[in-house]
DNA sequence: CACATGAACCAATCGAGACCAATGTAGTGA
DNA sequence: TCACTACATTGGTCTCGATTGGTTCATGTG
């Protein structure tokens, strides 16, 4: 469950992405929003106070809450993390990530990987296979058994969990890329079971040139 | 009989595994625990207090309590990140982060990488070339351009700031290990400037597998 | 007596709605 | 055409009741 802050964002994200929102243009307003995201009037005011404070959005009693210039560059310079940069650092790091797991990952750890990709497959909507797509690459990680590598792992996943970088896959996920995604990770959990390195490496690579291509657009 | 803590634990665990559990999630009140595991608030609260003090959860008073982040990464143990993990680590980032810093550095990133090489390799004692050594190095992970990426690199030069790992350093530098280690520094630098992708990461593998070596004897 | 239990109470927070003041708009009349 | 009025809309504020973690206390229970 998402809360009316995190609601908010998604929404204007889509709405600058699809170009609908220009700096200036007028937000849904209030008592509208209470409808749009069903959340209390109060969390939506404490979301747009946020905002207010970041300088996105303007308010004005009478008229209506408006965005403002910061927003635009916001969108189109989204210079934190960008999703691009993310994909960079997950094809330096994942696969040989999965040729070490491949190498030193326990059965116990191949059955919460084996769980993780089960789901995923067994997922029809959006936001559990994404769910499930996450707790998966995690679970490879994991069966790689170093600490340290877990801690650089999830700074990279809170990096992911930017609104820019739910937005953009929420926009370019369809049912037959899911589909094309879970047969690329029964490749790699296959790789992993049969505890061949190079094949988990290779596997791994080959989907996240996949996946960067998809939420990139061709290299 | 379980006990209430044994009974939440399991409660929280199968949340977890579930994956409706999500740090930062809300879970039952007290007074629906209560319900739930035919237990005394008393001990529920009990328990809570246990999570508490483990850092699992968050209570709040008027909102509820709440899962940390905590909660995820408490099944792998923090590691004391062994010196093994930390060249692990290096072993899996460096190389292939070389290559890409040979693509897309600057030539004002040459030139910082190449100050840092000449300053190492006139230091003749232990504390300069060791701070030259870990300049240059962070120099070649900056020039990949990747923000992200910097950040987790920093993540793990702090773990390599431990005490144990610069004892262990300095037990087996010696003067000739330094030449070395210098020559093999100047064949990765050479690789950058002729922007060679493959040369950068093969030099870089290979002088990270001799300090392995170096540092935790032969594997 | 020592401890657990359950109930009542406290303080912080939230949610729903009423109300206020600023603004915009439609209509009226000269 | 223009000034004026009445009404609707909108962000801001306030209140009241419900919820929730924290605390206290009488009552069992061993």
């Amino acid at each position: 469950m998402l809360n009316a802050e995190q609601s908010l964002r998604a929404l204007l994200d889509e709405g600058t992405a699809k170009g609908s929102l220009v700096p200036g243009a007028k937000l849904p307003t209030e008592r509208e929003l209470v409808q749009r995201l069903s959340a209390p009037r109060s969390a939506i005011r404490r979301a747009l106070d946020v905002l207010e404070e970041e300088g996105l959005v303007i308010r004005q009693v009478g008229r209506g809450t408006f965005l403002s210039e910061l927003a635009q560059r916001r969108a189109d310079a989204p210079a934190d993390t960008s999703p691009a940069e993310i994909m960079q650092v997950r094809l330096v790091i994942e696969p040989p990530v999965a040729a070490l797991a491949a190498r030193v990952a326990t059965q116990a750890d191949l059955d919460r990987i084996t769980i993780c990709l089960d789901s995923g497959g067994a997922s029809d909507e959006f936001e559990a296979f994404e769910s499930w797509d996450a707790k998966l690459h995690r679970a490879i990680a994991e069966a790689a058994h170093n600490g340290l590598l877990m801690n650089m792992f999830d700074v990279m996943n809170t990096a992911r969990s930017l609104p820019v970088w739910g937005s953009l896959k929420r926009r370019t996920s369809t049912p037959e890329r899911r589909r094309c995604y879970h047969a690329e990770h029964t490749a790699i959990v296959e790789a992993l079971c049969d505890r061949d390195p190079d094949g988990a490496e290779k596997t791994m690579r080959t989907h996240l040139d996949n996946v960067a291509d998809n939420l990139l657009g061709r290299r």
